[in-house]
DNA sequence: ACCCAGGGTCATA
DNA sequence: TATGACCATGGG
């Protein structure tokens, strides 16, 4: 039968894509109005969950403040404050002056998308507070580049489907989707918002849930 | 009351 | 290289 069918990386994962398009439907990401404010979502949805990071957006938007020049303009405190409901706002707030501060000494944001994707990746994560995870959310959503995010679903979903171990370090899974990918950023993108999709809406506290698009594949038996 | 959420840094061994 | 502490809000 086909179950015995050993598919291969680039096989198994154009899979799992056509597989949570037919169930969830294209995603749209990142749900942001500018590049800008995909980048200061980047940061602010760090282990905070999303409801709280449009609370905070929506602080910013009310003030006005959705611009670099605005937020370059505020005190920590004051920064600090408009984000507080995504949590870890004092940290966060310098993250996103650490960020702004590196935009403002990179030139405009055109000057920066003429850069190489591995100089600009390189470069965002020498900006304190921007990680692995963080830094390819920017690339790929504000940036349009091939780069693939690895998340917390990504490891769940992709080792409980025997992609790779889930403890196997965050630039080794990076490189298997990248290399089944095949520098699509389209279907990077698309394949990370659908991970995140499937994990929010589905299955995700419910063991064995028996309406989970993955099936045998999805099984939530452990947080 | 407890667990987790679209992580990252820093100190320590 | 790999743990642990820390940051903090809000929903289930």
């Amino acid at each position: 039968m086909a179950s015995q069918i050993k598919l291969s990386d680039a096989q198994s994962v154009q899979w799992l894509l056509t597989r949570l398009l037919e169930c969830y439907g294209p995603q749209y990401w990142w749900p942001a109005d500018s590049a800008f404010e995909i980048m200061l979502g980047a940061i602010l949805t760090q282990n905070a969950a999303w409801i709280n990071v449009i609370k905070a957006i929506n602080q910013l938007k009310i003030a006005n403040c959705l611009t670099l020049d605005c937020i370059i303009a505020l005190s920590k405190s004051e920064l600090a404050a408009l984000i507080q409901p995504a949590g870890y706002y004092n940290v966060k707030a310098q993250r996103i002056h650490n960020l702004c501060q590196f935009l403002l000494e990179s030139g405009d944001f055109s000057t920066l998308q003429q850069w190489e994707t591995s100089k600009l990746r390189s470069a965002l994560l020498q900006v304190n507070g921007i990680g692995l995870e963080t830094a390819d959310d920017i690339l790929l959503y504000a940036f349009d580049r091939p780069v693939f995010v690895v998340d917390t679903y990504t490891r769940r979903i992709g080792s409980r489907l025997g992609l790779f171990k889930q403890q196997a370090p965050y630039e080794i899974i990076r490189a298997f989707f990248e290399a089944a990918l095949g520098e699509c950023s389209a279907n990077m993108n698309e394949l990370h918002a659908l991970l995140v999709q499937h994990a929010k809406q589905s299955c995700h506290k419910v063991p064995q849930c028996s309406k989970c698009c993955l099936k045998s594949a999805c099984i939530y038996s452990t947080i």
